[in-house]
DNA sequence: TCCGCGACGTGATGGGCGTCACGCGATATA
DNA sequence: TATATCGCGTGACGCCCATCACGTCGCGGA
């Protein structure tokens, strides 16, 4: 319930959005003319699924975690949205609802961008067209990567993928290895990588125990080999190299109708 | 290896695809002169996981499945794409390489546009990033749909979710319930929703136990109530919880319960 | 007609992991 | 200083499902 930000640090914030970069001063302060900033306390519900868009939200401090859950409860983690990124810009361009649910995972500042003034913005600056191509295409990307993880790999595996993916974004490297803060908690890093809290936990002592992890008190973990630990999995994560061509593998046999995914 | 159509089917099939749709005649015809088309036999490779992308297929007939590989030769299927589709529009779109592989399924016609031509198309008609957004957003949602499932359904409901897919797109509806034509083997019903073949097995069994579900010889199925077999899911998720409004509201509630607040 | 093969059904087995139930230490609140 | 609370570690138990190992049926080819 503050509106502190003066409309200078509102523009430098929006400027770092991948999606208005591009955009020159003046439209950038309009923009932040029409933005509300508020700052929430961790557990603040942003939207839930099935919500028609109101607008998109720009994390200024603190995190957004975007999930869906099913009826019992239980929680699937999409992704995580920290400063200077937007969230919820799916529904801001085709005009569905919310995919999914978001809420903050701590004590956060968000600008809220309402949709008549970013609709507004589109249609002056078609030309951010590009920016909301690339924007997608991240999540598209993300996505699939949360998929092929949660179809393939185990508890330990995803855990791991995890971790490396907090080493490489902000770990501290030391001469024993890379450090890293992990300031979540269990529960959450489950939800995180659909699972449940007790298997973060068995699959953390199975890691140390493999000497991959090694715990140094109070939240900070110490990587000693953060390739050994990426190797760890049946095998790649980011499997973005493979010349190999398939020629004529396992040949999937007929299959017809109007085929469309679904489950 | 055949190249038999003519350009005007050509560009009728081009018209089709939601990407080109708004085109006009001129257009369309160009890019149909720059599209390359041939058949291909079941389980011909187009592409696999981080190649570099070299243009854009449309499924002219046929099929053709979009998924991802682990090492194990396990497999998870993102999508399928059947005539009127295309095929891997977002590396085209971001520059990147695809993020998974794609083969046909069976014998199919696929029409290939080189990247070249697409951006060229591009150039000339800024406007179709409308339809590219759209085309992504359609996938990334998706592409939700098939992460929730993956997490929180068991093999008999994802089954049962891809049987109502198939009666909602393509069954016929007599008197005793819609009647439904899978051509596809049970071990493709296996890749799709991310199990074993004898998990479906098992899992159809159920559904024939539960008479959710009653064959009909040779790839018929009939679903007597398409209702009941997609309430067997421990239900749907599209409850709304609260409406929480950034624009409007002043008041900041402590975090609540909700089962996760964190920090 | 016989044989090979591909699709499907089914039992046995074992492992992963979700769930329940505690214990323990650190922090907060009175 | 006592006491609730929270995050974490661990054991026990049981279900789901992947895998292996066969068996049957139907079909096409020699």
């Amino acid at each position: 319930m503050t509106e502190t930000s003066t409309l200078d640090t509102l523009v430098e914030l929006l400027r770092g959005v991948p999606l208005f970069g591009e955009l020159e001063d003046e439209a950038l302060r309009q923009l932040a003319g029409r933005c509300v900033v508020r700052s929430a306390p961790a557990g603040w519900v942003l939207f839930t699924t099935g919500e028609a868009c109101r607008g998109v939200y720009i994390v200024q401090s603190g995190h957004v975690r975007i999930f869906r859950t099913d009826p019992s409860g239980r929680e699937q983690v999409l992704h995580v949205e920290g400063p200077g990124r937007a969230v919820a810009e799916l529904p801001l361009f085709d005009g569905g609802p919310y995919p999914a649910s978001a809420l903050t995972t701590e004590e956060s500042r968000l600008a809220f961008l309402p949709r008549a003034a970013f609709e507004h913005l589109y249609r002056t600056h078609p030309d951010i067209a590009q920016a909301v191509i690339r924007s997608l295409g991240r999540r598209l990307r993300h996505l699939v990567h949360v998929t092929e993880t949660l179809a393939f790999r185990d508890v330990a595996a995803r855990l791991a993928l995890l971790l490396v993916g907090y080493a490489q974004q902000s770990g501290t490297r030391t001469d024993a290895g890379v450090v890293i803060e992990v300031d979540r908690t269990q529960e959450d890093i489950a939800h995180e990588i659909g699972t449940a809290r007790e298997s973060v936990s068995r699959a953390m002592k199975q890691l140390r125990k493999q000497k991959l992890i090694e715990s140094l008190g109070r939240n900070r973990i110490l990587i000693p080999d953060v390739d050994r630990l990426h190797a760890l999995l049946p095998s790649q994560s980011d499997a973005e190299h493979r010349p190999a061509r398939l020629g004529e593998t396992s040949v999937t046999p007929p299959a017809d109708n109007a085929g469309h995914s679904s489950a």
